[in-house]
DNA sequence: TTGAAAGCGCTAACAA
DNA sequence: TTGTTAGCGCTTTCAA
């Protein structure tokens, strides 16, 4: 069926042996200019690319890097990946996403899938449901690159990206204090996340700062990470019955910003004061508002892929490990 | 550094040649029980996966399927891939997803990049700037399976999923006709694009039926599909200009809609009445509001998967093709 | 039932 | 400067 040329094919017509079709076309040295041009004239007329897998094996490496994260449908992390995208193509790898849809058993094997041998490397957002990492422990033991962005694991050593999780929690909770909401809610994504535990110290923060006490029973956490929509409308829902109800909400993350906002508008709750994270480029539609946290989502993606292609090409064991974080952004409504 | 264990390491330790583990490994007839049980429990033990790599390169396929989209970011899209993974994972097929942003040079790379042997087969919903069809074409004629989704080449001769454009963009339109609207602007995407025309064609059925003139005037192309917002303000901003406004808009894809009511906002021209092709999930929460028609997203991926595979395991070479027409949903502002 | 050997497409020592 | 050969990990005839 498909059959495409080799240098086999290139070698015979032009009465060369494979080897010097193979010097010619990587544009080696010890070879004579002409057969060069001769081979690279002819290989341009029949259109003949290099089978990559063949490269693959015989090199031991893919070039092409896996990504695993919740969901594509998410804007900050397609917009992660259009970052990652734009160093990975420049620096010659493929992308090859795969989505956990914030389930550990995808994770793993979405995971195992990518790690053996097909990609060299793997830039990761943990999912919300995971909360044992051997998986990812086994293959970073075995030496594959791993560079963890956003949802991270912080006992692992290696190359970490994330924004400034806390600050950004403070900058929105304090906006609402502001405001003089004084019972805020915090709907919060799985509990083992790292950007859980980042998110509510911004939060509890802001409140100390303020004299707010900080009461447990406005926490709510979403195990799944809103997956389906009944936790998030069963998180407001009880947040709304409590018998001092909150006068605003500070939500933990973009797809659970939008579960919250369908959800208080289906109960009526319009009039609740909302900020959370947010990289939803038509905030400025919804009714509910809300107030945003950005996330440098493009950058981060763009330093993880650095990080990754620096270990992936790394001349010696690397053994020092770097952690960066970003600043977000606080975009009050209507601005 | 990762060095991953392979069947020459197994017939190492086991003392056996790589021919029989490889059996063992593959449930092979030809072999005794207990060799294969020893094989088995040792690879188990040492957790072996045979290498996909050279997998490929000896079967001369790679068992993954590419996928191009304009972008991951836009809920169609990202619903189709759930649906395209669905099956894929299920029929033991990786995903490469790559995006051309709608550039015509993005779909070209990206295809190239997937074709050469490291996919089976493509599943692809065309670029809106793509005008010229060579780069697809001849991997065609090749015989590297490709299948269309949405944004279809009408006159390559393989299998094609569409939505029944026509008939969204007929009742999208009749809907606005029936709320009393007479001056009804048209936002459509890319002239030469499969679906621009279908939805040109429902939307204009709809005005003749009820006696309203075509008013070419009132409709106006995106070329770039809205990549950039200032196209869509741009569109926008003239059809407002007009000295006899109109008094709604039907917009024929979910990123101009998004893109038109963020114009319209911002021109204070929240009065329009709005419908349009949106597959969003969120849309109960815009203001102002939209009328949507919705896609069969998920399963138009479902079954456009099933067909590549189909041509890709076909014993025989295909040549009778299929267009599947789904129907769509339309769903009037808050319902 | 097992092993030896060839080959998928390519590269790189080594020889010529 | 060019060719010969071995080998990346795996499967699969063919022989034993």
């Amino acid at each position: 069926m498909f059959k495409p040329v080799t240098i086999k094919d290139i070698a015979k017509a032009l009465n060369l042996s494979t080897s010097t079709v193979s010097r010619a076309l990587r544009g080696g040295y010890e070879i004579s200019e002409e057969t060069k041009q001769l081979v690279l004239n002819y290989a341009e007329k029949i259109n003949f690319k290099r089978n990559p897998i063949a490269l693959s094996l015989k090199e031991r490496r893919s070039y092409s890097i896996g990504i695993v994260v919740c969901e594509v449908a998410n804007v900050f992390f397609s917009q992660a990946i259009d970052g990652i995208e734009s160093v990975a193509y420049k620096r010659g790898y493929h992308v090859i996403i795969s989505q956990s849809h914030d389930r550990y058993e995808r994770e793993v094997t979405n995971i195992e899938h990518l790690a053996n041998r097909s990609v060299d490397g793997i830039i990761i957002s943990l999912a919300a449901e995971t909360k044992n990492y051997e998986h990812i422990e086994r293959l970073n033991a075995q030496g594959l690159p791993i560079v963890f962005f956003d949802r991270i694991l912080e006992s692992m050593e290696t190359h970490k990206v994330t924004s400034d999780n806390r600050q950004g929690a403070f900058e929105a909770t304090e906006y609402l204090i502001k405001r003089g909401c004084k019972r805020i809610a915090h709907v919060a994504n799985a509990e083992q996340l790292s950007i859980t535990a980042q998110r509510k110290i911004g939060y509890e923060d802001a409140l100390k700062k303020y004299g707010i006490p900080v009461n447990p029973d406005l926490i709510t956490y979403c195990e799944h990470g809103g997956r389906e929509q009944d936790e998030v409308e069963q998180a407001v829902a009880t947040l709304l019955a409590m018998p001092e109800k909150p006068d605003a909400f500070f939500v933990a993350s973009d797809r659970l910003s939008m579960g919250c906002l369908s959800a208080l508008k289906k109960y009526g709750a319009e009039n609740i004061l909302v900020s959370g994270f947010s990289n939803s480029d038509v905030v400025e539609l919804f009714e509910p508002s809300i107030s945003c946290v950005r996330q440098p989502a493009f950058e981060m993606g763009r330093i993880a892929t650095e990080m990754l292609i620096s270990l992936i090409e790394a001349k010696y064991p690397v053994d020092e490990y770097e952690t960066r974080i970003l600043n977000t952004e606080f975009k009050p409504i209507g601005t």
